[in-house]
DNA sequence: TCATACTGCCGGAACTGTTCCGGCTTGACC
DNA sequence: GGTCAAGCCGGAACAGTTCCGGCAGTATGA
């Protein structure tokens, strides 16, 4: 066991001046810090209190304060992070890097402040280059709803490319030939995994893919709006859609009954959920849903098992996702919808 | 400032002993405990590692892990205590008490096991009894959503009363005479705000309450629900519905979808929300809003800064709530609707 | 030129709290 | 009455942090 008497003696300096480098005090030389700093990595220290280890992991949010905005997701993750760590009587510490982080301590020393023992990183964007870092330095973390090239990162993300195959499947099934798919236009591996669900499910059945029925635009209900329009202007427009983000989903909808589009009778709509959106609009649509509960729980479950000696090496699990059948799709319709000028509705074959 | 060797020599015994106790060993006698334990209360004895106090505070689920079911106010709360705590740097650990809480132990014990200086206790049912325990220990706590008659518990809750009543009014101002409350049916302090907001609002106008336009049913869609047809169904039916709960709001605007009722234009429909609710139904509703956000914010902000020693001497706020005016109010119309038995919907008169 | 003062860096010691080990007392049992 | 076990407690050794003072090097001023 590792501690600070066996550093101080082993780098050749008093422990106050290992306390002092370990806790980013001013007065110590570069040079000394950083001998210290070396010899705390190698031989694997662990700050603790008296003799009890502190059985606390941390939720680390990348950017500042936790951000709200993304509805029930954050919630029920939370709710599945403490109750993973709960199995093994972890705690939960929140942490956000950016405020007191020193630039120059190194992420190991600055958990160590903290008093955590390993963290569960909260993927926002490009959160994949922290969570190297973090890998890369051998603390103990995951990251949490994004995935990683990098081998030394663990991770439980949300397999979401057979379930979105599944649901533009079960629009086939129920005779819809011309589906559109309606893409948050963001280029990270999870849209990606949905628009190669879509296409897989396509050719499966045999089916050309038009690519004037794929559109892009900014997640939320004005973008949801402005594709569903912009699809149903078309000459030959879908019988049914795949909206891959849930508040374009719940503005498409809004405008359906604007303009008196009657999801399903006219258009089938096929959205994305995190939480329980689905169950808000009107009428409640047809969803992949993401199970964000699920992902805390196993992310902190792992961390706490692996910290506590039981668990596999490293952890790089995708999630699955479900296809929830609600009232937003029903039997391809004989007569399409196609919207016209002056916002006119007008059905045709 | 006490230690447990102040507290070792002033009771008489070893510091063993003093920490046994106070760690909740079992090799201490109950009279022995007894004594350590009052000694550390009346020194007001706050643990440290080191010298450093340690800057962290508590948010205290009094029943098992973070429940999810409440829609994004979970999610925003934290955000705001994250926030809070942040303003004087501190961090923000999640407690679960009945997971790990001796039954013999004394709160302000347990917390200073968990190394945390102050506690912001989340209100589910019947918490209020809980923070009372609490606060007569002395130990620095602030309970958020939900208000205590006990005079040593802090609190900061949504007041809902001035809002209700600026909602009714804001009805009666476009036309409505004929104004139902659809009331969630728990009598908690909240609920009889909303329901004397609506009271007052009658009165300030000089219209008379009609019981019969007064419903109460479990909150959720399904409530919303039939509490909206049994209103619909009345001979004399009410041409707005005050509803006190998101989800029954949900649900009744669905129901009147199915029904064929246009909101606003045959019946005026305002809600309550916590969150981004409103925003997802068709139309948008009109809503008393609470700021989940600001309350976890100002209850962070007051514990930590009266931690910090700048602070007034109690909290019993109450946070002011908002109208928001959407698309679910307008004026009102000159044929009410009425709903017939086969759910046909008649206008008269 | 030399005394003085200041600054950066570090060590000793004193402080915080926890746990191991051993000893004392008490009571039960053969 | 001897023995054993259990309950309770103290000493000491452990964990890490911080205060205070010292040492060296450098700048400053008479």
């Amino acid at each position: 066991m590792s501690s600070v008497r066996k550093i101080a003696n082993s780098v050749g300096v008093s422990v106050a001046t290992v306390s002092r480098a370990l806790n980013n005090h001013p007065d110590v030389s570069a040079e000394t810090r950083q001998r210290v700093l070396e010899a705390a990595r190698s031989t694997g220290y662990n700050p603790s209190v008296g003799k009890r280890p502190t059985n606390v992991i941390g939720l680390v949010y990348p950017t500042g304060p936790v951000q709200a905005g993304y509805g029930d997701f954050d919630s029920l993750m939370l709710s599945g992070v403490v109750r993973g760590a709960n199995e093994q009587r972890f705690d939960v510490t929140i942490i956000n890097l950016d405020r007191d982080k020193d630039e120059f301590e190194s992420y190991t020393q600055f958990f160590h402040r903290k008093g955590v023992r390993g963290v569960v990183i909260r993927a926002l964007e490009a959160t994949s280059v922290l969570a190297s870092e973090i890998a890369a330095e051998g603390f103990p973390s995951i990251m949490i709803a994004d995935r990683s090239e990098d081998p030394r990162v663990n991770f439980v993300d949300s397999e979401s490319k057979s379930t979105s195959r599944k649901a533009v499947e079960h629009l086939i099934d129920i005779g819809h030939k011309r589906i559109a798919l309606a893409i948050h236009n963001v280029q990270d591996s999870d849209h990606q995994d949905r628009e190669d669900g879509y296409c897989q499910a396509l050719a499966e059945a045999g089916l050309e893919r038009d690519e004037d029925l794929t559109v892009r635009a900014p997640a939320g209900p004005e973008g949801g709006a402005m594709m569903l329009d912009h699809l149903l202007q078309h000459e030959d427009p879908p019988t049914a859609i795949f909206f891959t983000n849930p508040l374009s989903t719940v503005g498409a909808l809004h405008r359906c009954l604007q303009l008196g589009v009657r999801v399903p009778k006219d258009l089938s709509v096929i959205g994305f959920d995190d939480g329980d959106v689905r169950l808000r609009t009107f009428p409640n649509f047809t969803a992949v849903c993401q199970d964000a509960q699920g992902l805390g729980l196993e992310a902190a479950r792992w961390l706490t098992r692996s910290l506590t000696g039981n668990a596999h090496h490293s952890c790089r699990e995708l999630h699955r996702t479900t296809l929830n059948v609600h009232g937003s799709t029903s039997l391809c319709p004989i007569t399409g919808v196609r919207l016209m000028a002056g916002n006119q509705i007008v059905r045709q074959v």
